[in-house]
DNA sequence: CAGTATCCACCCAGATACTG
DNA sequence: CAGTATCTGGGTGGATACTG
């Protein structure tokens, strides 16, 4: 028993929308975790257009290090969202694709890229006016 | 310079479909954020069917901390996603609701929510299969 | 009731070096 | 080219105690 918050260990369930939500195995934070990591969206937006291989992510992405790299990519490709192709050749060359999953995700992603830009403006502003109370 | 990845220190820019994305103040990472929390979303939709009073909202998230819950509504409150009204009784009570701004995104959550469902069946097969190499 | 204020553990992500 | 390995600092979130 948590005394702090009144919650049963191992039973962690929120009330959402009336609706009892465990968030103990809860399937909006395991998708929401794809989309909050750091590059993950990134990774899915930067695929949109067709297969790449890691050098060309690298390239593309400039900030991103090596190892988040291959792990923003083995995140995504364990979760669905991405195939990794690995052509035998020498050097060895590794592409990375979208699956049905990930360009399904990718639609959703876009009209959260949309919305984000129409009310960025709104946010800053709203931050703004926050920020210089008396 | 950033020895690792090329990038120069103030223009970290990727390419996004095609389309620069400055890194280091990028509107989509900002809303990013709102939605990446590990409260704010689930916050947003606690509120989607009216107001309630921070300690309604504290029965309704049982394992949330008073001070997570204080700081989420601080940020939400800030990006202009929820308003606080402040009922001058005794004791006093503090009303959390949503701006339009949070409803707006609150469609938005909604599809997320929904594509959530949907999927994670398949997210979680992914992932087990991932997991069972041989 | 609705918060602040502290302290602290953990983990994410960056830097760096090395490899098949 | 496409990674792995290791070390490390900083930020996020949890526990706890106190307050107008």
């Amino acid at each position: 028993m948590n005394k702090a918050t009144g919650a049963v260990k191992g039973k962690r369930v929120a009330i959402v929308c009336g609706v009892p939500m465990d968030m103990g195995n809860c399937p909006v934070r395991d998708v929401m975790d794809n989309i909050g990591g750091k590059w993950n969206s990134l990774m899915i937006l930067s695929l949109a257009d067709g297969p790449l291989r890691f050098s060309q992510l690298r390239r593309l992405i400039p900030d991103i290090s090596q190892r988040m790299l291959t792990q923003t990519l083995r995140d995504l490709q364990r979760d669905g969202y991405l195939n990794r192709t690995v052509y035998p050749t020498q050097p060895p060359s590794v592409e990375y694709s979208l699956t049905d999953l990930g360009r399904s995700f990718l639609t959703l992603l876009k009209l959260f890229v949309d919305w984000s830009l129409e009310n960025h403006e709104a946010i800053q502003k709203a931050r703004a006016e926050y920020d210089e109370v008396p």
